[in-house]
DNA sequence: TTGCATTATTTGCAGGTACAATTATTGCAA
DNA sequence: TTGCAATAATTGTACCTGCAAATAATGCAA
């Protein structure tokens, strides 16, 4: 049974990652054509919108972000150039930053999450029992928790 | 309640979207470090190998992978040269092309395919009982189908 | 208080990816 | 059968990402 078992496993997880990223492309999508903006930043956005005082450590928003540290700074570069961001030294520790959403950002952000909102009921939520909805939730808490340890 | 809702839906997909970065990440690493293959040309990989005669269409692989067409045009050049998978023009639709697995890509899928496996079901498949499985594998299955219908 | 391992962040570089335009071929319709 | 829209795949281009090395600051230990 083991071969079995590992056969479901995989097949599950096929389809989980297929899943996952055609939703990643119609969420993308979606975002630029409705507050023309990357889903890449909206999770910058997100991340700082829903932070204490708008503001994150570039470290804490790379650890909660889909990328590795040097891709959250380049992606805070150009999100900065763009001003819904500003970086800002942090006073007790001069090695690190801070990114702080503007106020501009946080306009946009208002706008983007009602349609992200909207398209994440629209394309995932709608489809799935409140359930579903637990067990998946359960599922990914288990499986991130499982892998937290890992560098990236 | 519509408000709760969107929020619960919303929450499950953060979740889901980072644990499968999460894995996606370590799966990669594993699979690099195992055989010194990255997990796209395992992707391509797995796909003709479960084919019949070992070759698809570039239009269907790059129909069932995680990349647009040109992404597989491209992907496909690279594995080429590397000498584990070779074009062959159809003869049936001269616009259309066969991407063929070789003998050395047979070779190598399956030591890759031992090692990945097992990856699998030690990030992924022994975290999760097996209705936790059949319930995942469901969940996504609907998913995937009310968005297929999606270009990319 | 000096030296050094550690931590936070950024940069050089070498790919990898998507979008739009291009090439080649098909097949239907006038 | 000729012309043209549709289809399969590729290519030009610009951007995005990760890895490893570099920079800067911290804090502990001798």
């Amino acid at each position: 049974m083991a071969v079995a078992e590992q056969v479901t496993a995989g097949v599950a997880w096929e389809r989980t990652l297929r899943a996952v990223s055609r939703l990643l492309r119609v969420f993308d999508r979606e975002l630029q054509d409705d507050v023309d903006l990357p889903l890449t930043w909206y999770d910058v956005l997100v991340q700082l919108y829903s932070a204490p005082d708008v503001r994150l450590r570039m470290q804490t928003l790379s650890d909660s972000l889909v990328l590795t540290r040097s891709g959250a700074t380049r992606l805070v570069d150009r999100i900065e150039k763009a001003g819904l961001v500003r970086r800002e030294p942090a006073a007790e520790d001069r090695r690190g930053y801070y990114a702080i959403l503007t106020a501009d950002g946080q306009r946009l952000m208002e706008r983007a999450q009602k349609a992200h909102g909207a398209g994440i009921e629209r394309h995932f939520g709608k489809h799935l029992d409140p359930d579903e909805q637990k067990t998946l939730f359960a599922i990914m808490s288990k499986l991130l928790a499982a892998n937290q340890n890992i560098p990236g």
